[in-house]
RNA sequence: GCCAGAGUGGCGGAAUGGCAGACGCGGCGGAUUCAAAAUCCGUAGUCCCUUACGGGGCGUGGGGGUUCAAGUCCCCCCUCUGGCACCA
């Protein structure tokens, strides 16, 4: 130990032999206590400086413990929100649990082990490895949502959205799991498998709870442009909203009245429709086959219901179909075409029936060829030959053999058609999208039940308010039922319950919410973590929304960036939030890759487990290792040794710490590589991505540094704060050496002198016709004309033009002259 | 097939249109050590010429182009990653 304790103004020396090994074990440990007892981290919900909402995107904690991936984004936002706080600014850096979920629930079914127990260790074991890693969180703010205060708060917001009608019960096809027991949205199946446990899904009508998210899929899609998004996650967005604009055109059925209703995005080949395709769940195909198809459609239809989408999809190279036996009448020609039906025309989109146009369309072009179905020709290429007879047309061209309206460009004949379908009265313009109203009950234990109750008089009546929160009850078996009831079903006396509005006899929906549920609002429960009035004050919310940064993984894309989205729009409406959009800039990590260059995985036997990085390295090289591997965005695999290197450089640093200290001034060329340490380091900060070249520039400094035995102590107090978001234990322990309170991390960030950055003398790469031929020392302020007669006056440079004429000599001031010669 | 992103030493990666390969890993050489580990110092893209000292060519997935100058900008192609995929 020193002694007496330094203090500015000291000068007392210590001997390389009182020098103390790196010891994050003990000092680790140390700062984080002290952190959490000082508040250092605590956000003040109002101020007038500036503020800013760094959110990470929070985990499921699940029961194998944190991976090598959660600390990277969370170690970058770390990184952001300290240098933040050192610039002056009010951060808001919270820390919570997304509980909810199947894998508790599954492993409650093995072993007979309440859900809530399981989770509760889970989370336990997952704050310790996260608070071990040294993140400026506001713990003050952990929120969990399974929590029954948050609980409470996820259901009112459900009833606020149900009384808006935006929530409604319907028969639909629905994907249901029978491994998994619950029916899943869309956007949770992969490939016609579950996207948990890759488990087959088939299709199946069941009564369900709908959100109307398609109420929204206008904005949703609009309000992508102002986000501070990645161009992937937006077009996800936009590709998974599907927007198409067209026609929906009625063709009358040839017999008995009534009509088919189709829309297609080329009204301008309403000509060329020479046939129709219903899906084979279209309510029309009953009433209009004939007798004599009446077996073969039946079958058909019969044999598709039995197919998972999977199987449809599997199909697609080869159409099938039957005739009805019925015909309509194209409004355009005036012909009666044939009506089939066919699995490839889903039930769920547009209409759940087409006009086909084999002449330019290829699935249709493919369906006609097989059932020798007549093809027309209606639009040409504007120049160039036409693919057809041998393959669809499928461009914009030039209408033909389409009456008055022939010899129109497509997009011209669109727009006529449909004025004229409009006139008829039998069609008009549309706008249709791939995105369904979102299904939301599942058929689990482990999640929230909807706080409805179903009454055989009143109907549906919300639970009121002052009931909330809702539950779950205990039930003897989690399982989910064969048919389809849920684990809830079982809770007889549970789910017997009195009207809210008559009083009578009634019965709890027994249904619980999809996990997504809870973290569509968790970022706005931590800006009010403790308000038991409401889910959180509006004053409060407009101080801190948006959220300014938002870091997590790109598996998201679709699901809880988009569901999040859609509940903060339904907030805007009913006046709860201010903002239109809860994510203003997001920010994607890269995936951390094995050793082998390949996923972790348990089964490759590739897994990282930080804490075993921790143990034997320390969080401060954790943190930067993960750090200085690469760009934040980009993949990245895990080298053992990489991390070796940071540890070394950490130990280095360490080293320089505790070396004797002066106060006088330091040397004009150290302050200069200090103050480019600076540009260097907050440059890196500001990039958002690219910490690594942060990291390297103080690799250069201590590269530097280790060759003086006596440091400076301007230096050592500026290194240290730079240091501090990056390895932020070691930077404390530093900062107390220099005979500092605590803490660094309440410091101002250190600023450059323009000045200072600039070298006084400039290395100048002289090229002939690009090739670099000879390398000049210059003063820093050297004009053009100095450049190039210095260049002119080199030897090597005299050699490389000899005999040749200099037409042209290009200058760029402190770089390079390019000398051109002919 | 469509959409988005990416291809730079043995490896991870740097580089406002201006000296490609910063920084780190690994390698090689040396110091230290009885020895090793650790540590420290040095070294290095590649090919060719030269005994050496040196010198020259080629180099950022491939091919074209713009420019005094291209990893960076434009066009075409190839490969990889992620997403969507019968959406009419």
């Amino acid at each position: 130990m020193r002694t007496p304790s330094r203090g500015p103004g000291d000068d007392v020396m210590v001997s390389k032999a009182e020098r103390k090994p790196l010891d994050h074990a003990t000092i680790e440990p140390k700062w984080q206590r002290l952190w959490q007892q000082h508040g250092t981290f605590r956000a003040r919900d109002e101020g007038a400086g500036r503020k800013a909402y760094v959110l990470d995107m929070f985990p499921y904690p699940s029961g194998a413990g944190l991976h090598v991936g959660h600390p990277e984004g969370y170690t970058a936002s770390d990184i952001w929100s300290r240098w933040l706080r050192m610039t002056g600014v009010n951060v808001l850096h919270p820390m919570g649990w997304d509980a909810f979920g199947l894998p508790a629930e599954q492993y409650a079914i093995q072993t007979g082990q309440h859900p809530a127990v399981t989770t509760t260790a889970n989370i336990a074991t997952f704050k310790r490895q996260i608070q071990a890693l040294g993140f400026s969180y506001d713990w003050d703010r952990e929120i969990s949502t399974t929590d029954p205060e948050y609980v409470r708060w996820t259901q009112w917001l459900f009833l606020q959205i149900w009384k808006k009608g935006l929530v409604y019960e319907a028969e639909v096809p629905v994907n249901w799991c029978p491994a998994l027991g619950t029916v899943l949205a869309n956007e949770e199946v992969v490939d016609g498998k579950s996207e948990r446990g890759n488990h087959p899904v088939i299709r199946k009508p069941m009564r369900q709870w709908m959100m109307k998210i398609t109420a929204y899929a206008e904005r949703l899609l609009n309000d992508l442009e102002g986000l501070d998004w990645t161009d992937s996650i937006k077009a996800q967005q936009r590709n998974w909203i599907g927007k198409s604009e067209g026609a929906e055109v009625e063709f009358a059925l040839a017999q008995g009245g009534g009509s088919i209703r189709v829309f297609t995005t080329r009204p301008d080949t309403l000509f060329g429709a020479t046939y129709m395709v219903l899906a084979p769940e279209h309510p029309l195909v009953k009433a209009i086959t004939t007798d004599a198809q009446r077996a073969a459609v039946t079958a058909y239809v019969e044999q598709s219901s039995k197919k998972s989408d999977l199987d449809r999809t599997d199909l697609a190279k080869d159409k099938s179909g039957v005739f009805t036996g019925a015909f309509a009448t194209n409004p355009a020609t005036g012909k009666p075409i044939p009506v089939w039906i066919g699995d490839y025309i889903l039930a769920s989109y547009g209409t759940g029936a087409i006009m086909a146009v084999p002449g330019h369309d290829e699935r249709d072009f493919a369906f006609a060829t097989k059932y020798g179905l007549p093809i027309v020709e209606v639009v040409k290429p504007t120049s160039g030959a036409t693919t057809l007879p041998g393959a669809a047309y499928c461009e914009y061209g030039v209408s033909v053999n389409s009456g008055e309206f022939s010899n129109l460009q497509s997009a011209e004949c669109k727009q006529r058609v449909t004025a004229w379908l409009e006139s008829k009265g039998i069609g008009k313009g549309t706008v249709n999208y791939k995105l369904r109203d979102w299904l939301f009950s599942r058929q689990r234990y482990w999640g929230e039940p909807f706080p409805l109750v179903r009454c055989a008089t009143c109907g549906v009546q919300p639970v009121p308010d002052s009931q909330l929160p809702v539950l779950l009850p205990d039930v003897p078996d989690y399982r989910p039922t064969e048919h389809g009831d849920p684990p809830l079903a079982r809770a007889t006396e549970w789910v017997k319950t009195t009207c809210p509005k008559c009083g009578g006899a009634a019965q709890r929906d027994t249904n619980t919410m999809p996990n997504w549920a809870g973290s569509c609002w968790y970022y706005l429960r931590y800006i009010d973590p403790k308000n038991t009035s409401a889910p959180f004050d509006p004053k409060k919310v407009a101080y801190w929304l948006p959220v300014d940064l938002y870091i997590g993984g790109a598996e998201h894309a679709v699901l809880h960036l988009l569901y999040a989205r859609f509940w903060h729009k339904v907030f805007f409406d009913l006046g709860l939030v201010s903002t239109k959009e809860p994510f203003r800039k997001l920010v994607n990590q890269g995936l951390i890759l094995g050793e082998d260059n390949e996923k972790m995985s348990k089964s490759r036997g590739n897994v990282v487990n930080p804490d075993d990085v921790v143990r034997e390295h320390g969080a401060d090289s954790l943190r930067l290792y993960e750090m200085f591997m690469g760009p934040l965005e980009a993949a990245k695999p895990w080298n053992t040794r990489g991390i070796v290197g940071v540890r070394r450089f950490l130990e280095r640093a360490w080293d320089v710490f505790q070396r004797d200290v002066t106060d006088a001034p330091a040397p004009e060329a150290e302050r200069r590589l200090v103050h480019k340490t600076i540009q260097g380091v907050t440059k890196g900060i500001e990039t958002l991505s690219q910490f690594n070249t942060s990291i390297a520039k103080m690799m250069e400094l201590v590269n530097d540094l280790t060759s003086r035995e006596v440091q400076h102590r301007e230096t050592l107090e500026t290194f240290a704060k730079l240091l501090s978001p990056f390895a932020p234990h070691l930077a404390e322990e530093a900062w107390e050496l220099l005979g500092h309170a605590p803490c660094v991390a309440s410091q101002s960030w250190p600023t450059f002198d323009p000045a200072l950055v600039k070298d006084t003398e400039v290395e100048i790469a002289v090229q002939v016709l690009g090739k670099v031929k000879a390398r000049i020392v210059l003063p820093a302020d050297a004009d053009e004309k100095a450049h190039e007669a210095a260049a002119l006056a080199d030897e090597k440079v005299q050699a490389a033009i000899a005999g040749k004429t200099v037409r042209k000599v290009i200058v760029v001031k402190g770089r390079n002259v390019n000398l051109v010669v002919g």
